[in-house]
RNA sequence: CGGGGUGUAGCGCAGUUGGCUAGCGUACUUGAUUUGGGAUCAAGGGGUCGAGGGUUCGAGUCCCCCCACCCCGACCA
């Protein structure tokens, strides 16, 4: 039998954007909002997004970080404060100018992110070197006026998780923002089973205010990049906009070094870009909302529905996140239902499995069958939950490597790029040299990996000749 | 903001040169038979045809204006 919504996304093969969009509205994750650009997350993609800030808000408080919160809305004369700021965020902010039937004095803006009303406070809690550092995470909304939108990819408004951190020195500000992308990056591989990118931001793509950035990017499935989480080391920039001054040990009026960092929810449309396939989500174990679904072939053997209940009584106990399905509908449509929300583990038990002491199971991220034996069932599932989860890992490993490819000219660039791969060249640096490849082709330079081996003497980019000492390996790709 | 396209049931769509009680698929409700990969049959409910104005004996259909959304471009940490 011809699997229907299989054949719908066949359809779609050729454009991504459709197959995507089904993917996100079929699987009850989220629907279009109301007003161009916003989202509803549904109950389903909300849980993927509290598993996701759990473990993350673990890694913070371990790290020594406290949750806050700041206002949504602050005047506009705070964005101005920090030139490059205002610069980047000003064509895309949302602004308050009529409250309470009056038009306002001041306009208000709707945070596109909040480092300078954070700032505002900092200047006010900060005074000695005893107060240092400052280590502050917040949970909350953004909203950032874009011109195109997608669910969990690009929305005008969006949840995500911003830390600030103010430090004395300049090297223990820096510690923090790299210590903060290994978290990042940790999470991705261990969590959500996707291979981080990780590198330095050149000075074109990097945040509007910082020194430096550092970023964590992912490969769809269409061979573009997402920019999945990012952290900076801002400096002394944001405190010298805002006077954030602390008397240090000697006695001296200094400059705190800051940083900032945040991931959003856009890392569930890395997960469905990463993983996802021709019969829709695919979630690793640890993220899952449900990690087990048990699905009875037949609801008229009463025997059979008890021991449904009764394993899934059993799973439970064991933390297992299981959700029996006895909806009124045939086992098959159940099949078809879980797989496309993804699912990890589908056990599928009829009289058949009963008479015979094993339960049939199928793993979404082989969509294989197997059998297993009753005996020891709950070890035996927590054991093919981690399976599954590395499993992911390795095969995303080896998709995204597939699809990293070394290229010296620019000819190469273009032409691996529009095949939908990144690339990893040598380039030199400059400014205008990025700008005319993006003005000409759209392709933009994603990170400059850690990793730095194998440098050539000429930049792949426009040909310039390089000394030793010049130029830097980078990776190129089309970004969301 | 430039170019192109679409608005008709929850979703996807048809509706001819203007004409009869506005249809089809799917989903939903009820009943029966089914259930190891999206079941079958029967009955049923659901519509300001995007909004406003105009032409006409008569407008889903023609004209004007507005609105919304989609695609390409531009824009986008």
């Amino acid at each position: 039998m011809e699997n229907k919504f299989v054949q719908d996304i066949a359809d779609f093969e050729t454009n991504y954007a459709q197959w995507y969009t089904d993917v996100v509205t079929k699987t009850e994750m989220a629907d279009y909002g109301p007003v161009k650009g916003t989202m509803v997350i549904r109950p389903y993609g909300y849980a993927i997004w509290e598993n996701i800030q759990n473990e993350l808000d673990r890694q913070f408080k371990l790290t020594g970080h406290q949750n806050a919160y700041f206002p949504l809305l602050f005047p506009y004369s705070f964005l101005t404060k920090e030139k490059e700021h205002v610069e980047g965020f000003a064509p895309e902010v949302a602004l308050v100018t009529e409250a309470g039937g009056e038009e306002l004095g001041e306009k208000l803006v709707i945070r596109p992110t909040s480092e300078t009303v954070i700032c505002n406070m900092f200047s006010k809690w900060v005074k000695s070197y005893r107060d240092l550092p400052v280590k502050v995470n917040q949970w909350a909304n953004v909203m950032r006026w874009e011109k195109t939108t997608r669910p969990f990819l690009r929305t005008s408004e969006f949840l995500w998780q911003e830390g600030h951190t103010l430090h004395e020195t300049e090297e223990e500000a820096r510690q923090e923002t790299l210590q903060m992308l290994e978290i990042y990056r940790k999470f991705a591989e261990d969590f959500l089973a996707i291979p981080a990118i990780v590198g330095k931001k050149t000075e074109k793509e990097k945040f509007a205010g910082a020194v430096d950035t550092y970023t964590f990017e992912t490969m769809t499935r269409d061979g573009k990049s997402l920019q999945s989480g990012t952290s900076h080391y801002l400096g002394t920039n944001f405190a010298q906009g805002f006077n954030i001054k602390f008397q240090n040990k000697n006695g001296e009026m200094t400059y705190p070094h800051q940083t900032s960092w945040g991931s959003s929810t856009r890392l569930i449309g890395a997960l469905i870009c990463a993983h996802g396939d021709q019969r829709g989500l695919v979630l690793p174990p640890k993220i899952a909302p449900i990690q087990v679904v048990i699905v009875p072939i037949t609801l008229k053997n009463d025997d059979l529905v008890a021991f449904c209940k009764d394993l899934n009584d059993k799973l439970t106990a064991k933390g297992i996140r299981v959700n029996l399905d006895l909806s009124d509908t045939s086992a098959g449509f159940k099949f078809n239902k879980w797989e496309l929300k993804g699912v990890p583990v589908r056990l599928e038990i009829g009289n058949r499995d009963l008479e015979q002491g094993i339960v049939t199971y199928s793993r979404r991220d082989t969509c294989q069958k197997a059998t297993l034996n009753l005996n020891n069932i709950e070890q035996n599932i927590i054991a093919l939950l981690d399976e599954i989860q590395a499993n992911m890992l390795e095969t995303a490993r080896a998709k995204t490597n597939a699809h990293i490819i070394d290229v010296d000219n620019r000819q190469d660039l273009i032409n691996t790029v529009n095949a939908g791969n990144f690339v990893r060249v040598t380039w030199c640096g400059d400014r205008s040299c990025e700008e005319n490849l993006k003005n000409e082709t759209a392709i933009t330079s994603r990170c400059m990996p850690f990793e730095q081996s194998g440098k050539k003497n000429k930049c792949a980019c426009c040909g310039k000749e390089l000394k030793d000492d010049e130029g830097f390996i980078t990776l190129f790709a089309k970004a969301y």
